[in-house]
DNA sequence: TTGGATT
């Protein structure tokens, strides 16, 4: 039988059977949880920067650097997935906060979150999406075209712009385009109540199409709303025609000023 | 009166 005292082994090896852990297989404990979420990183810095970055604190095993899928530049964040949960935790203490040589702001280094548990809010898009939409896209009436056109301009800043290429959006690719981030267009809500929560976007937005994700921007100290929020679409014409429909809209006794986010304020 | 980001 197993159960011989006799032969009991040293204490190190028995703590080490007892858990079931052998030395053919020093794995799973020591190398969970040691990947890591890295924000802030700047715009230019490569995959292999970014792994020379995080290298001095150990074997890494995955890299990552998100990008924006129609402009190919790097959104400033990225994965780092270590060998050993210590060397992930050394990593937080040595990069979180500190600045890469030639950057200009610090970077954010934290444990990733667990990628299965990813945005119930995307799960909740899907149930909003199919039935009771009220603007099935893509459009193919003329007048709605014609509008779509007109946001176009308004978005780009063009005097003209083809209805040609409405539909796709190739001719856009490598603008700057408004609204768009790596995950959909991003869509600007300004004059929310100081004690707004996620839920009136939902609710505002959802009847347009897919959401994939909103925001409401709150103070750190107070946790009311700072007045705005930021809502994110998967289509375009759905965005485009959500801010068509709520902007100026009124809720409660403000009147909402809605547009794609654009990059920063530029003073007029 | 334009964030944070989760492979």
């Amino acid at each position: 039988m197993e159960h011989k005292k006799s032969r009991r082994e040293p204490d190190r090896f028995y703590a080490l059977t007892k858990k079931g852990v052998s030395y053919a297989r020093p794995s799973s404990a020591s190398i969970r949880d040691a990947n890591l979420y890295v924000s802030g990183l700047p715009k230019t810095m490569t995959q292999k920067e970014l792994e020379q970055l995080f290298s001095q604190y150990g074997r890494i095993i995955t890299s990552r650097i998100l990008v924006d899928q129609v402009t190919g530049v790097s959104r400033g964040v990225g994965f780092i997935r270590f060998d050993k949960r210590i060397e992930a935790e050394e990593a937080i203490k040595g990069l979180n906060g500190q600045k890469p040589s030639g950057a200009t702001e610090p970077i954010t280094v934290k444990f990733a979150n667990n990628p299965s548990q990813k945005s119930s809010q995307a799960l909740l898009s899907q149930l909003y999406q199919s039935p009771n939409r009220r603007y099935p896209g893509p459009l193919h009436h003329q007048a709605q075209r014609f509008r779509l056109d007109n946001l176009l301009n308004m978005a780009y800043g063009v005097k003209r712009f083809s209805p040609i290429t409405i539909d796709g959006m190739t001719s856009l690719v490598g603008m700057n385009i408004p609204g768009h981030t790596g995950t959909g267009w991003c869509i600007f809500v300004y004059n929310l109540s100081p004690d707004s929560d996620e839920s009136v976007l939902w609710q505002l937005f959802g009847p347009f199409g897919a959401v994939n994700n909103v925001k409401v921007i709150r103070d750190f100290n107070t946790n009311k709303c700072k007045g705005f929020g930021f809502v994110t679409m998967t289509n375009y014409d759905e965005a485009a025609m959500a801010i068509a429909s709520l902007n100026g809209y009124r809720l409660g006794d403000r009147v909402l000023q809605v547009s794609f986010k654009t990059n920063k304020a530029h003073k007029s």
